[in-house]
DNA sequence: TGCGGGGAAGATAACGTTGTCAAGGAGGGA
DNA sequence: TCCCTCCTTGACAACGTTATCTTCCCCGCA
């Protein structure tokens, strides 16, 4: 910058000045210094410039994701820059793979960056580490999952109600008996789906059966193998619901195996890519991780506008999309 | 920083030797110095110490990629992910959707931030703009395909190989007419992979057909299309090489609805999700995103380092993966 | 007792930028 | 002609930190 003023033989305010496109700058003046911006390739320091201005943003937010290569999160980070670059705001992207250690130290490290504010899909239990973050003016928004003992804007799918119709669709075909299969009870999200799924059980008067109820179930493979040990029980199911991703994969690859997946009805929780070219398709509850993510964005930077209104909660509609799984009526009970 | 000094009874400078964990402090006050921070939860400026620091470093390296939810790309940006991790540094990720304005629009911001590094997937055709910036002392690599008019350290698939390897699968199964699918011929890979076809084919004795390559698809839809025009013609192929993600996809739907996806030998360059769930299979030429992103971010940080050596191309194999679609036999000609 | 050496601590300047304010010149009205 | 105003311009301090240099104190040795 002093070289730029100095060959534009001009003071550095009046480079600021131009850089900022403040007026009252001469078009003298203002034509030299840009020729002598343009002959040294001169960008100013962003990080510089807002630490001199006062109540300084950094035009910079930070993302904290399970897994920037999993599908749903990939999709919300899209969503988030899209709104991000319509502010000239960039995103600091991380994974933190369901470890809350990971999430701290991520946040730190967007801390130590001054972000603006972060959007979390949160992995610990207790939030409460990030109140002074808060209360110093760093915008925060948890999608997904609530935040843990901290009152912030929250951004989540309707997992009860995107259950409740999974399960009320098979209802609907003629099964009545459906098994669950869920990841850790510990997780809100497979929580929330289970109670879904026990809601719209209990609301057609069947009495719910322990049996049919899998949880706890972390990838594929396990998942596959507890599709197997249900279909071994003497009164199998007729329908699955798989409410994650990976469980409803391993469930199709279980029916596959056993030679089943035309005579068991399957209905999974969130899209899985080429849901509708396996045959039969996947019908399945589709989360809209865009809308989430646009969600998401639009609550963080109302925040940091200065919204200090009571903290939001938005639930984001789920859709049932009937591809031809979900749609296989029940059979007679084999041998 | 001035309130820590102050709490705890101390110079300015003391406190900056506490948190940089420099020697020559005493036990006493470094213990007074810490308690003062915990107590006002104080977090240095990573913005404005890198400022003061002679060749400053920000610890922040910039993403430019096709775009972040796409699986390609976003496992590439874990892997590069990882590897910043272990250093210390955050990554901004950006989306461009082979945009060039986009592209420039990004490594602007990145500039203005001063990141350290960036990584590209390129967008443009020419990058001569980024030698100032590579002048400047910022590491740079591209990925996917090469710089155009700048020199610069590359990661690359070995596209031609793996093409070269689908296609010999292929032959190897008694196919003479089979077919490419391709993007558009100005994209570098797209090229390099028309480039393997051609030069199997060849090698193989085979006349090249014009009427069997098929290239400016853009999405799944134009080549399932162009996949309904290749069976429609006399004398048909009877193996497709759908030579990217989108096609391959688009190709299985096409057969699919002909009823032919046993009939037609198809292999698709780059994996798709559940490749293994379809039936039949999809057989693959599989890239390896992770290989390509550690190998990327063990560049980017050698550079960093001060490595000035000249710059290299790396070349990452693919994997030919057969599920089935690719090892089916040739048919008698159909009417 | 005096002097030199070494280590701990702080004062000060500087990084690249912008906020504040004062200086200077042009122009217009009395 | 003089004075007041307005606009352009630049000098200077400050943002939060670290590099450099100086000060000061304690200890050991002659």
């Amino acid at each position: 910058m002093l070289d730029v003023a100095a060959l534009a033989g001009v003071g550095l305010k009046t480079v600021s000045r131009v850089v900022n496109a403040e007026s009252g700058v001469s078009p003298t003046l203002e034509a030299k210094v840009r020729r002598a911006i343009e002959q040294l390739n001169y960008r100013r320091d962003a990080n510089a410039s807002m630490l001199r201005r006062l109540g300084g943003r950094t035009q910079t937010i930070g993302l904290v994701l399970e897994d920037v290569s999993n599908p749903f999160s990939s999709a919300l980070h899209r969503a988030i820059e899209d709104s991000a670059r319509a502010r000239h705001v960039l995103v600091f992207a991380g994974s933190c793979d369901e470890d809350p250690h990971r999430e701290r130290e991520l946040i730190g490290s967007f801390r130590d960056r001054r972000v603006d504010g972060i959007i979390v899909v949160p992995a610990s239990r207790d939030h409460t580490f990030l109140y002074q973050e808060q209360r110093a003016g760093t915008a925060l928004v948890f999608v997904d999952r609530p935040a843990a003992h901290l009152d912030a804007d929250g951004v989540a799918s309707d997992n009860v109600g995107g259950s409740v119709a999974a399960v009320e669709h098979l209802l609907a075909h003629g099964h009545r008996r459906i098994a669950f299969l869920g990841d850790l009870p510990s997780i809100w999200t497979a929580d929330e789906r289970l109670r879904g799924y026990t809601q719209a059980i209990e609301r057609a008067g069947i009495e719910p059966d322990g049996a049919l109820i899998r949880t706890g179930l972390r990838d594929s493979e396990t998942a596959g193998r507890a599709v197997h040990e249900l279909l071994a029980l003497p009164d199998p199911p007729t329908a699955l619901f798989t409410s994650q991703n990976l469980l409803t994969i391993g469930g199709i690859r279980a029916l596959r195996s056993a030679g089943l997946q035309r005579r068991i009805a399957l209905i999974g929780f969130d899209d899985i890519g080429l849901g509708d070219i396996v045959e039969p398709a996947i019908s399945v509850v589709a989360q809209d991780p865009q809308a989430i993510g646009r969600a998401a964005a639009e609550f963080l930077f109302r925040r940091m506008d200065g919204d200090t209104s009571e903290s939001v909660h938005h639930v984001v509609p789920v859709r049932l999309i009937a591809r031809g799984s979900g749609e296989i009526k029940p059979t007679e009970r084999s041998s």
